[in-house]
DNA sequence: CTAGCTTCACTTTTTACATCA
DNA sequence: TTTGATGTAAAAAGTGAAGCT
């Protein structure tokens, strides 16, 4: 970044420096499985920013487009639904078939017995098609499906094995189903966090740019106010102190503070590490 | 140490919708 | 105006790794 450089070569260094929280912490506090969304992997987020970071621009491009179709998409909740959609869902109001037929032997693997037998139970159309063909089939929940899974969501972001038994049969899907759209609304809300993080990172860097700006052509005045006062030139450096009730340069002695050089305006002695406001 | 379970990150597949010729 | 092809975003689901008990 190369608008950290002290181009002046004075010595005086401009650090930039930012820590911070969790923006928005979408977990129940009381969720019993919270510690496992501070993993490691997801931590740079939740926890703070290392003076390195550097910003992607890309992603606004993609960021606009995305919240675009978000409006557009939010503008109808509930998006038309194609006739052959409709009819699949009449004809097949069992219709949450979804991928059995690919990942079937390794879910049924994984599967507790308990998910085995409410899959049977549950299962609410045959490996097959209609057709006869073993396409993988995928549900579309539907509205009222949901916005009782959302309910939930806001509830616990993620559910132990008995909310989730008990939302699959109040939701007539498998619990596998229920795991999924929780395991993928998760992610959707983080990508959402990380989206917001990146807008507000970008903003707090063109902020510093600016004060990064402003504060090289402050100390640019003043070395050359320095210049044009050779009183100073001819002062030992020691003998510059900084008042810190009226924070006016002075030399030793009474009277310093009259001095004619001293500094009518607060100086920018500002460390961004304690004073973010600045940037932020 | 191992097994079982859960979650996550990443990926693929499917669906819905917009646009254009 | 209608229709089919095409592109794209979102959602549902698959997969493997890692952490925890």
């Amino acid at each position: 970044m190369g608008w950290l450089d002290d181009g002046c070569n004075t010595g005086l260094v401009l650090g930039l420096g930012f820590t911070t929280t969790s923006l928005e912490n979408t977990s129940n506090p009381a969720d019993h499985n919270n510690n496992r969304l501070m993993k490691p992997q997801i931590k740079p987020l939740m926890t703070g920013f290392e003076p390195s970071l550097s910003l992607g621009l890309s992603s606004d491009q993609t960021y606009s487009q995305k919240t675009a179709m978000d409006g557009k998409r939010s503008g109808c909740e509930e998006p038309v639904v194609r006739a052959h959609d409709q009819l699949y869902r009449q004809a097949s109001p069992h219709s949450a078939v979804s991928s059995f037929s690919s990942g079937r032997v390794k879910r049924e693997r994984d599967l507790s017995s308990e998910d085995i037998e409410v899959e049977r139970v549950s299962s609410r159309v045959s490996d097959e098609d209609e057709d006869g063909t073993n396409a993988r089939k995928k549900l579309r929940l539907t509205k009222e499906q949901s916005a009782l899974l959302e309910e939930s969501f806001k509830q616990h972001s993620t559910l132990n094995p008995k909310q989730k038994q008990a939302l699959a049969r109040q939701l007539n899907l498998r619990p596998r189903q229920v795991e999924v759209w929780f395991q993928n609304r998760r992610a959707r809300t983080k990508l959402k966090q990380t989206e917001m993080d990146c807008e507000i990172l970008k903003k707090c860097c063109e902020s510093l740019t600016d004060e990064n700006r402003r504060l090289q052509k402050e100390l640019q005045e003043l070395k050359s106010l320095k210049m044009a006062q050779p009183f100073y030139m001819h002062m030992p450096a020691a003998t510059l102190t900084m008042c810190p009730s009226c924070e006016r340069i002075g030399g030793v002695g009474e009277g310093a503070s009259k001095s004619p050089f001293s500094m009518t305006t607060k100086p920018h002695f500002y460390n961004s590490f304690t004073n973010p406001s600045a940037a932020c």
